[in-house]
DNA sequence: ACCTGAACACCGTTCAAGT
DNA sequence: ACCTGAACACCGTTCAAGT
């Protein structure tokens, strides 16, 4: 569930507000993941409550150091989202990824998963996605989107060469159908669309790419 | 600074005569005009300066009136988010529509005059369309966006008659072509695409539609 | 190198009181 | 009915100082 931050986890701070208050003197802290720490505590707390809960003091006190603290490792609350951003893009490039792989050998079989990986992480981090997708970080997307760009990119030269898809520039083919999963994506986590014409959503985008007829 | 209000000309005082002065008087404010004038003070500062900078208080500064006052007219600060993304609804569709008014009688330049004038929305008040697909509104969403849906609808039916569109469900054609034009929107503003980039997505999705042939 | 504690300016929200 | 002024709790950011 929680990615990154694997090896080192043998701190664990079960923080609670009234534990570390007096009594023992626990206090060999330099804590030594606090990075790590924030970071799992900011993309936890980004998809159960929402960027306006993220709070740089509160993610400082969560860790159990006072609130300046996080300044060593980011600049500014920014430079958090930022990393976040970019964790979230290399984690949705591999599971796109991972998706493609396991879907066998027919073609709409591999676009249907790829895109359906997409939207289900799309709503399972809708925060995130928007902060991905945020226009803050208009020049820190392109270096870590890099993977899932060439993913997708991939995915439309094979569909090209088996004559699945339609001719033409790849690239901007490859443009439409990332904007094509985005706006399905964002029109599900509005609320726009239920959770099952999500998936119709997604079958009628690949058809329609495919050029099949749509139902 | 401004006294801001300026484009507001149809609100309507019950009732509150009294308050009103004959002649240009500069002090006596009861303002008359807050709610309006906050709203419109509030859909610049999104446009200019993001999200991010949008303070009830400062709205409150410009108005001139106490940093309390705007809580007469917005509970509190989502409520006023809420009233400028069903502004942006009502806008958005009214653009929408005038601009497949003004496209003349062939199909694929209406619809081309539809996805343009959404993107351009889009473009011009990037920071709104992101409130209006906020997570937040879920519930708002659909009773704001109406007029929107129904323009987008009315299209979807002539194209099907016109046999331009491919035959099916026209909610979930609809529903993709919405999706659509909301992906490349957001592409557009992350800057994952250039400006002369968007005019060319938006001519291969309206080609994709129509079944076309793809550059 | 990493962290603390105090300080500053700002914010949203609440509420008794003014007019 | 509409607005003010003070108050509260919270925030991001900065900086001298600790270890």
């Amino acid at each position: 569930m929680t990615p990154a931050c694997a090896s080192v986890d043998n701190y664990v701070v079960n923080g609670n507000m009234g534990a570390m208050m007096s009594g023992m003197t626990e206090r060999p802290y330099h804590h030594g993941h606090l990075r790590a720490a924030l970071l799992d505590e900011a993309e936890r707390t980004l998809r159960e409550q929402g960027i306006d809960a993220l709070s740089l003091r509160d993610l400082a006190r969560q860790a159990g150091v006072s609130h300046a603290a996080p300044r060593r490792h980011f600049a500014d609350r920014q430079a958090l989202l930022d990393a976040l951003a970019e964790a979230g893009f290399t984690r949705l490039g591999a599971e796109v990824s991972a998706a493609i792989d396991g879907a066998g050998t027919d073609y709409r079989a591999r676009l249907q998963a790829a895109a359906t990986a997409y939207v289900r992480f799309a709503t399972a981090d809708a925060a995130l996605l928007q902060l991905m997708f945020s226009d803050k970080n208009s020049k820190a997307l392109p270096r870590a989107a890099v993977g899932l760009f060439a993913t997708v990119s991939d995915l439309i030269d094979q569909g090209q060469q088996a004559g699945v898809l339609p001719p033409g520039d790849p690239d901007r083919l490859r443009l439409l159908l990332v904007a094509t999963l985005q706006g399905v994506a964002a029109l599900t986590i509005s609320g726009g669309v239920a959770r099952g014409q999500a998936d119709a959503l997604i079958t009628d985008a690949v058809t329609l790419f495919t050029r099949g007829d749509l139902p």
